[in-house]
DNA sequence: CGGAATCTTGAGCGGCTTCAAAACCTGTGG
DNA sequence: CCACAGGTTTTGAAGCCGCTCAAGATTCCG
């Protein structure tokens, strides 16, 4: 659970929010994995979708997975990119009548562990940690969602793409030999600062320009971070 | 606790994300209310304020709490108007590092019962049921949160604030023989729809003129509800 | 090499905000 | 009972940030 994966990252989600089974003894942490299916995910394979009855939870091991909302006219609002370790379909530890917040869909291919609504409850109650830990995580969101959302009120689009740029890098960056490494598209970015994908792509322009950053098709690589707009 | 205010109000909280202490036993929710103490809270007293570590939890029993965060340019950003019946202060039911996402304030004179976090711990662990309970409404507030982003980022100002005006008219509207009365400042509409309180204004103006509602300092009656453009 | 996806750049514009000023409403104290 | 002060609301005029739309350049992959 705790082994590094292939690739250097500079933190985890499970670091972060601050992982569902924490807490756990060894022999019980032992029984949870054994009661999960592992199932790959492809590339654009949709997870769950919003409003589904949540039944199912999981938990990313490799790849990357976007969790988002469709908007009345179509357009996909990103509400949170998940990483390895991160936690999704939480709403299973809850009634049966909860159902999921948005959509998951693998950005690449995925490893996931599933558990079903069944086990959970069982581990719920036999382990009030998990629900605990699960609460936790909740309320880190509400915070994240807060912030973002006073952000949108009050932030102009250049300060908020340098938050959402400056947070992927630590969440799920590489460290090479010549910077930080995102695989991200500008499309995801601009949804995630909400602006839209051409001022998303102006903006990283004059970073580069500033030799700040270097932009690749879906990858940005940052190499001077105090050269974008601090906070 | 089932017991109506004396105003007859169309919605309440409880009803809506469903109570903390919901499904225990007649004799544990007098355990429960025995370990809370009641404190009265004046018009603009302040309750908590975002990020003081959360030590307390509180249920509103009259009157209306405002929870908001400060934005850097100072502005107050409303998150929720919070209702008789609501529950806040969530966080304490977890880590003692969680800390207030908001800051809360009376709106009016407000009773307040109120639990520290050694009650709150000791409720939690003999009684499951309510770390669960919390679990099912901070994913509620999640749900909220992401429907009013999206609302942010693809509706126009106006269908935001007809649907600001409907929520809280069934929260917590009085009913009266002429329509629907909410007692709220322009102000607060605008920041809960997130638009500015010149538009707010503006906005209302034009309702009033078709004779949807009717505006007075500090009220909006509501009168033909379907006049105001719907979702 | 061809086609699809991604990214860039420019021009124009529009929904909201900002700012200023005045009208209004309400409780208070003389 | 009136006047006054504070808070609230209205209205207009001006401007700007970021969006929309169109067109082309670039990159990737089969």
């Amino acid at each position: 659970m705790q082994h590094a994966t292939a690739q250097s990252r500079v933190g985890s989600g499970s670091r972060r929010t601050g992982g569902l089974w924490r807490g756990l003894t060894e022999e019980q942490t032992k029984t949870v994995f054994a009661a999960a299916r592992l199932h790959k995910y492809k590339t654009h394979q949709v997870i769950f979708r919003t409003e589904e009855p949540a039944t199912h939870l999981y938990l990313l091991r490799t790849g990357h997975v976007h969790f988002y909302r469709v908007a009345a006219d179509g357009t996909q609002i990103l509400l949170r990119r998940l990483a390895p370790e991160d936690v999704f379909g939480l709403g299973t530890l809850s009634d049966d009548s909860v159902r999921y917040i948005g959509t998951a869909e693998a950005v690449d291919s995925c490893d996931v562990l599933i558990w079903n609504r069944t086990s959970m409850r069982r581990f719920a109650t036999s382990y009030p940690l998990v629900t605990a830990n699960a609460l936790r995580i909740v309320l880190h969101y509400i915070g994240a969602f807060a912030k973002r959302h006073m952000a949108l009120v009050t932030d102009p689009a250049e300060h908020r793409l340098a938050y959402v740029l400056t947070r992927l890098a630590s969440r799920t960056g590489r460290l090479l030999s010549d910077g930080l490494e995102i695989k991200v598209k500008n499309e995801d970015l601009a949804s995630l600062a909400d602006i839209n994908r051409f001022t998303a792509s102006r903006l990283l322009k004059n970073w580069e320009r500033k030799g700040a950053l270097q932009k690749n098709r879906g990858t940005v690589l940052i190499r001077h971070p105090e050269k974008i707009l601090t906070s």
